[in-house]
DNA sequence: CACCTTAAAGCAAAATCATTGCTTCTACGA
DNA sequence: TCGTAGAAGCAATGATTTTGCTTTAAGGTG
């Protein structure tokens, strides 16, 4: 019943991406804010009542395109050390997610998403990148935290300060964050 | 020009108070999903081209709603200690906002919200809160950690768990995170 | 392979919502 | 007390959303 799991290869599943597309080329078009349904669904060549049939509203289309487009397109790279690896993926987890553009997916993809699980996806997307990193350091024989020590320690301020205090962000923080949960030390 | 700056005291006043009353009412009444700008709109007693010149639109009504219901009400309870009175607090902030009514509220604040004012007004409430408990324990003499140090360790996680992961909160978590922010150790 | 079944898409009318120009009201200052 | 300007009311217009019904096509069955 999620609106991913359209029945592949039919007419259904064409009808999603030329939906997707025509969000993607419009809102670089004329901007994420004049986006309308109608106007979407024109460019999709497809009727208006499609959409709020299979998405229900604006919001949740936007937030399904936004999941899409949050998902990391490529593993993290590997720097040959945990701590190095780690705070490069934090600077540009900031650096990507902290832009106007980044912000502006973030909040479709927690706006639209009545049962959370949009939201959902982007979160397991980021544990994801995170596991890799820590996975490949355990390999090399380092000491890791585990994933949910990493989210807690470094995605989730990261996170809080994009959406909740957009001002006064810099990289040096995201590798603050990295440092504090990679050296613990007493205060 | 912000929308908390009316005049006081005038007709401005009186239909802000009016509109929000409405707002309040209606959510309870027919909920959160059901409410639109002329329902809104009679039952305040006010035209529906009022609420959009003033607000826009749905979304920044709803936001500057849900920024007010954020407000605390009260300071936070003394219970004589650093470590039971933020514990007792992280708790209570996790009860009330993993509740459905409170993240909608703090979707709504986050939603309908150009500029990130609303947003940051949260985060300010949650600030002065814990603020007002580190205080009172640097009275008390106790050793305390500074209110930024707070926020990437309490709120934020609670934060990012009740958007990004709403299943599986519990209060113990918001007592582990206050835990592990006064009582430091090498993992 | 032809035929059924059914979920999804198209179409079009109706309802609802959003926008806007213009008028009227009223709080505030001189 | 009067003038002014900002805010609200009103009403017409335009756009979006919703809905019943029809048509299409994907996937299963004999």
């Amino acid at each position: 019943m999620s609106r991913q799991m359209v029945r592949p290869g039919g007419r259904s599943a064409r009808v999603q991406a030329a939906v997707h597309a025509a969000v993607r080329e419009l809102a670089s078009e004329v901007g994420r804010d004049a986006l309308t349904v109608p106007l979407i669904a024109q460019r999709a060549g497809v009727t208006p009542s499609t959409i709020y049939r299979r998405w229900g509203d604006l919001q949740e289309l936007l937030s399904d395109v936004a999941v899409e487009r949050l998902r990391p397109d490529t593993a993290p790279r590997d720097h040959g050390g945990l701590s190095s690896d780690l705070t490069v993926w934090a600077e540009q987890f900031l650096d990507e997610m902290a832009s106007p553009t980044g912000r502006a997916y973030i909040r479709d993809a927690l706006l639209g998403d009545p049962d959370g699980s949009n939201a959902g996806q982007c979160s397991a997307y980021a544990a994801e990148q995170i596991n890799v990193i820590l996975s490949r350091a355990a390999e090399r024989g380092e000491d890791t935290p585990d994933v949910e020590t990493v989210i807690d320690a470094v995605v989730a301020p990261l996170m809080y300060r994009i959406l909740f205090r957009p001002d006064g962000l810099d990289t040096s923080y995201a590798s603050r964050l990295v440092t504090g949960v990679l050296e613990p030390t007493i205060r």
